[in-house]
DNA sequence: ATTCTGTTTAACCATTTGGTTAAACTCAGG
DNA sequence: CCTGAGTTTAACCAAATGGTTAAACAGAAT
């Protein structure tokens, strides 16, 4: 990925980085400049304001979170592995990022019409439904029990998301520091999609 | 519970609801004075700062949550009734107060070191590891499948709370009201139980 | 060289915000 | 009734914060 250099790109790259950091509220524009190395007026050149300047930054980050949800379950593969394929993917992914969820959970949960427009021209999630489908297909099939597949679809989501999001606690009540944390969510891929499985058995 | 009706009381009531719903940064002083019906100033003549009063609200919702995690994990329930009544009381519980998780793991994670003093003399934790010692006794037996204690732990937590962190994006995808979302974490319970249940299976 | 356009800077502004202060009020005890 | 301690209020303050402006700068086109 090139990030171009230009003054623009330093700017979105550094209000991301204050943003997930602090939060909408906690941001503060001098921040931000200070991160690209440049004048506060400048933000206000290029991104009129505050609000703005979020909104773009906000945007990019529900789609990457959107798209990786769903970028596994458009595969051709068999559906146990696609199971297992989903997991490693979002453990593997979050690993590299795992600010991503707590950040748009938390200002869409302070802000929740901005999901609104966002998901009218949403060519994001149809991926789930169909994932879904074949969820009740091996159910008819019988080559896995019978449950709701929207529980099994928030059942996965769970298993993988809710780790890096809760790691400030867990970690300190399991006394764990960052290195043995990684290696916990590295044992997880396989653990989690064993979980599933096992629990998917006829 | 008797909420005794005191300006004291009346002001961190407001402080919970207002920080609950903006968060330490987002919150102003003037919304609490404003949802306790007093003035501005009483605030500051009862608890001496905005951060002091931020820190009573949260220290209590900490130990809030902490003590519903291991509500259960006390009594002398057979293992498997004992996780089905965890998961009942989690769900149960966050259906109750739905924000207390984000707002905890949201304020944690721009302050980690706020955790530290408070885990000192934490005398809330120890039973999740009398539970998992549980579940080892259990493999042992061979009444379920072997697995690591904590993953099993975390994924119990995970299905429980995540749901609930997650609200306003899943609600959004998958396109359900507040009451079809009430209805489906009430339908969780069993689902969730019966997920664990027969992945730990032998 | 000069002009013109887009970019960058420093100084400034209005508003908001956490916090203070001194006066006013309440009410129990003498 | 009066005193005095605790409580409440309105007015105020200094700092922080989002935003503006006009001037300076850079570099390409003429």
């Amino acid at each position: 990925m090139q990030t171009t250099n230009t003054t623009e790109q330093q700017i979105i790259d550094a209000a991301k980085k204050i943003f997930m950091q602090k939060g909408l509220a906690g941001a503060r524009m001098q921040d931000i400049a200070d991160e690209a190395g440049i004048n506060k007026a400048m933000l206000h050149y290029y991104y009129r304001s505050k609000d703005k300047l979020f909104e773009m930054v906000f945007t990019e980050a529900l789609e990457q979170l959107l798209k990786r949800i769903n970028a596994i379950f458009t595969g051709d593969m068999p559906f146990k592995e696609k199971v297992a394929a989903a997991v490693d993917h979002y453990i593997t992914s979050l690993s590299a990022s795992p600010h991503l969820p707590i950040f748009i959970i938390n200002e869409l949960n302070q802000n929740p019409e901005r999901i609104v427009e966002r998901f009218v021209h949403a060519a994001e999630f149809p991926d789930i439904k169909k994932f879904m489908q074949e969820m009740l297909t091996e159910m008819e099939k019988g080559a896995i029990r019978k449950m709701s597949p929207l529980q099994l679809m928030m059942n996965t989501l769970s298993l993988c998301v809710f780790p890096f999001i809760a790691k400030p606690i867990i970690s300190n009540v399991f006394g764990m520091n960052d290195e043995q944390y990684k290696a916990l969510m590295e044992e997880r891929k396989k653990s989690v999609t064993e979980f599933i499985l096992m629990s998917l058995r006829p």
